[in-house]
DNA sequence: CACGATACCTAA
DNA sequence: TTAGTTAGGTATCGTG
């Protein structure tokens, strides 16, 4: 820490006799002892709080996912067994030889890798708990990586279940028999990695706490050491990026859990993780989802129905490998650990900053430094940011070029030396009287020196991830194999995402080794420079200075500009765009580097982080539609406004046909209006970000979350989880979390939506945004007209006051009310009777058929055509559709029954 | 009804 | 032995 004129200094290394006693000693340091003669003193300690095993791997020299070489003769077989691994032998940590990840150590270990997922059979109406209810099913896949077929199915059942083709089925007559042969099972494959979906919250957790209920002494040694007891704990992650979340730490020796709920919700941001809504997503397969409270009734039925579970099982089971494959989630995790040095487990169990500090200290020790332990200061320190160049909204019909700077803040921190090492202190720029060619003071007013007097650590990490960034790009480009090829694309990503992570790591006042010396002077650089760049393109590209037009900066955001050169075609701006670049680049020290990247034409400019246009990298053709910030790439929108702000926007952009988005959006407002639209279309989706009493204000999705549990408090949403909701009609100036309701409960119990809502404070405003710049008196074109006035004839409600309200009959001609309910038609429509019965007939044969469709539909989404359908899925749209054409069947079937001649 | 605070999500 | 950063838009709630 800090620059240092003398080379090297004496540190004193203690070491103890077990990792524990590592904090204790720091303890008794930091606090101070008394030594004679010179009273009592403190010290401050270095590399005291590194994690046991990262700093066994960092002084072995061993990365995470690394191959070790155990030499020949360096080994003996152990003379008392202590674990149930294959090989077991002693051998000392010094002569383990840890390879680098190349040529032949490149490739990936042939894991053994289980897929499981358990049934358990609730109560009526609640969510299964391990002290109360059994185990019923346990469906495994075991696949060798590298293999595209598992070469284990099997499921374990309780009670007889009829045969499945291709599966094991393996039937026990108690659930302490289940317990056990899965116990033995995991023995007897003995994975090196499990994986599932909620895994570590939900199944393992409840097979171990079943297992203790129904005292089953053995079930819980898992793990590779012999006789060691698996241990839960209650876990909660917090933080900015991942948001809170609750989780149960579950120890497992030997094998790594790879809970794919926890990859997805740490690497994609999503709408929905169920494992259904996450596989239609990647997978484009959607996957039954049985009610909880279904699952009992098919264990109680017969070897049919459980045969039926068990299918459902083992899809589950099947399901998080395949995503893993699809996904390449083992080349992706084991790259980004040996590129980092952490072990993989903790790439899902830990944060950003363990890696950062994981190179950090092998670089370190590497150089001969000893990186403090400095006291968690005041976490409330905050410094200033990017600049985001004030936008000049509007709707451009002229191409926008688009110039950034290739990974801004790690080349600002290797341009200017920026680290921990090379910071000189202000007392001490006062001191050493350095020489101003020797030191950078950055626009902040920092002051670090240069890398003839020092070179810093974090640019040197800097430098060797972005070389090595290169040449994984090049490798990959020259690769055959596809297994070599996906671990090269894995690498190329660990190592950018590794890259950009440096500087937060500085900036993170509550992490390990804060510095906002450094992250401060990294902004004020990067804000000096995309004023420099704005001023730059603006000065030059002029018409004074030879060009056709004046150039003008119209948007820039931290690293980037949008330049309006003023000319007409793509071709023409992309060459003026790469003019600029190279330019301005020259002006920069290396290895700062000022790139021209893409063109958006056209381009619609709507504020700050909201942008949308079509990208075009060559002039032949656009290669997209690219939208920034707007409601097409925001999870907390219904798809009603997603598709629709999407829809015209492809018109408007694509088509440039604006009537015809005007006409959409006309079309689907009046769809809105009479009840048209699919609950689907309707569902909101916002994250539960704290637990319930941290909320100061109450929010539709935090109410609703908490109605939720009070009607069954298992399956209510929890801290992290995303909660679906839809507006329901309510009293008049009824706030909006008074109004919000379960999709599943609206659909069960009938509950009629508020259009108004959706049209008033969904739709319009993003809708007006869009169509402002492009549209003359956009509101009254869109949102006034005869298409918002026919107003919905809605379902009738079923609860509240609804209850005891007696349905009127209406004319089934003319649906004016009748007043004796015998009737059929009113006085007006009497003598169309032929007609209208005929309507009739169609009415519900054509809805039946829509119904038919969707069923089979369904059917086959389940794998087979000769069983209901019990699906319940809040993700699929189709289940939406289905319940609303059996309601719109039924009640056309009342009609019809009306004709009672 | 205006306005600040809160909450959420995104850009970079 | 818990946590990458700041900037910014928008909707909604609560209060004066």
């Amino acid at each position: 820490m800090y620059y240092q004129q003398q080379q090297s200094h004496p540190f004193l290394k203690i070491v103890v006799a077990l990792p524990t006693m590592v904090a204790g000693c720091r303890g008794i340091l930091e606090k101070g002892i008394q030594i004679d003669g010179l009273g009592m003193k403190n010290f401050l300690t270095y590399e005291s709080n590194v994690l046991f095993a990262l700093r066994f791997m960092i002084d072995c020299n061993v990365v995470g996912g690394n191959w070790i070489e155990v030499p020949a003769g360096k080994y003996r077989k152990t003379s008392k067994s202590l674990s149930n691994c294959q090989l077991e032998f002693d051998c000392l940590y010094s002569e383990l030889i840890s390879h680098a990840a190349e040529g032949e150590f490149s490739k990936m270990a042939p894991f053994r890798i289980l897929s499981f997922d358990i049934e358990c059979a609730g109560r009526k109406g609640h969510f299964p708990e391990p002290t109360h209810d059994p185990v019923i099913q346990v469906a495994n896949l075991v696949t060798l990586q590298g293999e595209d077929q598992p070469f284990v199915r099997n499921i374990m059942t309780l009670n007889s279940c009829s045969p499945i083709v291709g599966v094991d089925v393996m039937s026990f007559e108690t659930e302490r028999e289940v317990l056990i042969a899965w116990k033995e099972f995991i023995r007897e494959v003995d994975p090196d990695i499990i994986i599932g979906y909620n895994i570590c919250k939900f199944d393992l957790p409840y097979l171990i706490e079943r297992a203790a209920t129904l005292g089953i002494a053995e079930f819980p040694v898992l793990g590779r050491i012999r006789n060691s007891r698996v241990r839960i704990k209650d876990a909660t992650f917090s933080s900015r990026q991942y948001g809170t979340r609750e989780s149960k730490e579950v120890t497992v020796e030997g094998r790594v859990q790879f809970d794919l709920l926890q990859v997805m919700q740490r690497d994609y941001k999503l709408s929905s993780y169920s494992l259904n809504s996450v596989s239609a997503h990647f997978l484009s397969e959607q996957k039954e989802d049985v009610h909880h409270s279904i699952i009992s009734d098919l264990q109680n039925g017969n070897a049919e129905t459980r045969r039926r579970l068990a299918v459902y099982c083992l899809k589950d089971a099947y399901l998080p490998q395949r995503l893993l494959d699809k996904l390449m989630l083992i080349y992706n995790y084991v790259e980004m650990a040996r590129v980092t040095g952490v072990p993989l487990s903790f790439l899902l169990s830990r944060g950003q900053s363990i890696k950062v500090l994981s190179q950090l200290l092998r670089k370190a020790k590497e150089k001969n430094l000893v990186i403090p332990n400095v006291k968690r200061a005041g976490s409330e320190e905050k410094y200033e940011g990017a600049t985001v160049l004030e936008p000049k909204a509007g709707f451009y019909e002229n191409p926008i070029a688009t110039l950034d700077f290739a990974s801004l803040y790690p080349s600002i921190m290797m341009a200017y030396n920026l680290c921990y090492c090379t910071l000189v202190t202000p007392e001490d720029v006062r001191k050493l009287n350095l020489p101003p060619e020797c030191v950078n003071k950055t626009p902040s007013g920092e002051t670090f020196v240069k890398s003839n007097l020092q070179k810093g650590i974090l640019p040197e990490i800097l430098e060797e991830l972005l070389t090595a960034r290169k040449r994984a790009k090049a490798d990959l480009k020259k690769a055959k194999d596809p297994f070599e090829k996906a671990v090269l694309d894995g690498r190329q990503l660990a190592l950018k995402i590794s890259a950009n992570s440096v500087y937060g790591f500085t900036g993170a006042t509550v992490a390990q080794l804060p510095c906002l010396e450094i992250s401060s002077s990294v902004t004020s650089y990067g804000r000096q420079m995309i004023e420099h760049t704005k001023k730059l393109v603006e000065d030059k590209f002029t018409m004074l200075g030879g060009y056709e037009h004046n150039a003008e900066v119209i948007y820039g955001d931290t690293d980037s500009v949008m330049v309006q050169f003023g000319v007409s075609t793509v071709e023409a701006a992309m060459k003026l765009g790469r003019e600029a670049a190279e330019y301005i680049s020259g002006t920069f020290i290396k290895p700062i580097n000022l790139e021209f990247e893409k063109v958006y034409y056209p381009y619609l400019l709507i504020s700050k982080k909201r942008y949308a246009g079509l990208l075009w990298t060559n002039p032949d053709r656009f290669d997209k539609m690219d939208t920034k910030g707007i409601e097409t790439v925001r999870r907390d929108n219904c798809l009603l406004v997603k598709n629709l702000v999407t829809e015209c926007l492809h018109k408007i952009l694509i088509d440039r046909d604006v009537p015809s988005a005007i006409q959409f959006v006309k079309n689907t407002i009046s769809d809105l209006l009479m009840n048209r639209m699919d609950l689907s279309l309707l569902v909101i989706t916002k994250g539960l970000t704290k637990t319930g009493d941290d909320y100061e204000v109450k929010a539709a999705h935090v109410t609703l979350a908490e109605r939720m549990r009070k009607r069954d408090a298992a399956t209510a949403p929890n801290v992290g989880d995303r909660v679906p909701y839809v507006i329901v009609k309510g009293a008049k100036g009824a706030k909006a979390f008074e109004k919000s309701e379960d999709p599943i409960y609206v659909l069960e119990n009938n509950i009629p939506i508020d259009p108004q809502y959706y049209l008033e404070n969904q739709i319009s405003k993003p809708l007006l945004r869009i169509f402002e710049p492009i549209l003359k008196n956009a509101s009254k074109e869109l949102l006034q007209g005869s298409h918002t006035r026919s107003i919905s004839i809605s379902t009738p409600s079923t609860g509240g006051i609804m209850k005891f309200a007696k349905k009127q009959l209406t004319c089934i001609g003319c649906k004016t009310l009748l007043s004796n309910s015998d009737q059929t038609l009113c006085s007006n429509c009497k003598g169309r009777e032929a007609e209208l019965y005929c309507k009739s007939v169609s009415q519900v044969s054509e809805l039946e058929q829509i119904f038919g469709r969707l069923w089979t539909q369904c059917q086959e989404c389940q794998g087979s055509l000769h069983q209901d359908v019990l699906c319940t899925s809040r993700d699929c749209p189709i289940f939406y559709r289905r319940k609303k054409a059996q309601k719109d069947m039924a009640e056309a079937k009342r009609q019809l029954d009306r004709w009672s001649f």
